[in-house]
DNA sequence: ACTTTCTGTAAACATTATTTAAAGTTAATT
DNA sequence: AATTAACTTTAAATAATGTTTACAGAAAGT
């Protein structure tokens, strides 16, 4: 797994950079914002992205301005560049004079179109894949996968093994009821046959060291988690 | 058998394809198989299956991307989608959050288990629930299945397992009138027998929680939920 | 080998859900 | 206004389900 997919969002609109980055980080990207074209260079330079979004309509210096002095660097010459257009402005302003985009977006955006493109030119370049985030959190409480460890109030906790996946499954899906039956058959597996107190008891120790408030039992359905 | 099953299959690779599509087959099932996330989208507009198995781990579009897509037609976007995972892919990716898939399996998979899982899974659409969507919202009233929870003004109310199964009912079809026969058997199943006031009692608790307004008699036949 | 920590079980207890029974309403009908 | 069938309401009995504690065997760590 190559390391996580830097990506540089460039736009004069700070609502549009937040959605965008929002988007972006729930994927796994690592984000970098910058609100005027200057900034955007310097990020640039600095970061190293792997792909930037350019508006195009920015004041000062335009989102065309931006990339011919992106694509005049050395090291962030081959980088993938993608305009942001409203969808009035006409296709020879960006695809047309040879700036070097790789591509453009029209706005107005859709979050899952607009993954879907990044994630289809990165993988062109091959480094597509974005680092899965590993660690959740909620409230006052953080499940950290790859450390296999929880945080409550910043406070370590350790649980043991069984615990720890009773709790990444209730996590997986918060406010989600989990039946007792589908609790056994992802944890314990299809042949193992333990009996239904196994979980209360399991159950219990969660709440014992997380708290009562965040697993819910939902009586002769399962138990949830809720934050 | 009555309806035949459609399964579709899709995975990288053949080996798998062909022997859990031999194994289905047996069952008596109508199985397609797609060796991409693009080809099974093509198929699954195609053939409209009633389950979709999709293994999470293929080049270029993986399943969770693929169900993602899948989910955004009108058409397929309540068809039943299983993902077949590695053992150690964990669960955030799999059950986790929006990729909305209905269930899991995880490789490698045991035939019976296999099995034994789709039929379950099948079961489900048949007679357990009126499943179109996991939330249902009327005027004020909000249900969401997942959750196992209703909302009344944004209020959280917990309903038992009986009476969401009847709020349920209910409300999959508001303006519609079920009997008293039809809710037995629909709640109850055919074995178990209650007596009719039993429903009269489930109905009031509902009421009380609920509201007097939302649920209405028809004398001499049923109840329907009316917003 | 000794110690500690997990994991699963059993049993007593606690809670909540479901059903029934019985009495009270209601509305249509005569 | 009396009758009746159908529904509502309340309370109480019964059944179902979940919690907790303590403990024993298994697994892991030292």
């Amino acid at each position: 797994m190559s390391d996580a997919n830097r990506i540089l969002l460039v736009d004069d609109e700070e609502d549009i950079l937040n959605f965008l980055s929002y988007n972006l980080k729930k994927e796994g990207y690592e984000v970098y914002t910058a609100l005027n074209g200057h900034d955007g260079i310097e990020l640039a330079k600095k970061h190293k992205p792997d792909l930037i979004v350019l508006d195009v309509m920015m004041p000062e210096m335009d989102g065309i301005e931006t990339c011919r002095i992106l694509r005049e660097s050395k090291e962030i010459g081959n980088t993938l560049i993608v305009f942001l257009s409203a969808r009035s402005e006409d296709y020879t302003q960006i695809a047309g004079f040879d700036s070097g985009a790789d591509d453009y977006i029209t706005k107005p955006v859709k979050p899952r179109v607009f993954i879907s493109r990044i994630k289809a030119l990165l993988r062109r370049i091959g480094n597509d894949t974005p680092k899965t985030e590993k660690v959740l959190e909620f409230g006052d409480i953080k499940v950290d996968l790859e450390k296999y460890m929880v945080y409550k109030n910043g406070a370590e906790i350790v649980l043991p093994k069984k615990e720890f996946k009773l709790m990444e499954l209730l996590v997986s899906k918060p406010g989600k009821v989990f039946t007792r039956e589908f609790i056994l058959e992802k944890i314990w597996g299809d042949e193992v046959v333990v009996g239904d107190r196994t979980i209360d008891v399991h159950i219990r120790k969660l709440r014992e060291k997380l708290g009562e408030e965040n697993i819910k039992t939902v009586k002769g359905v399962g138990y949830k988690f809720e934050f």
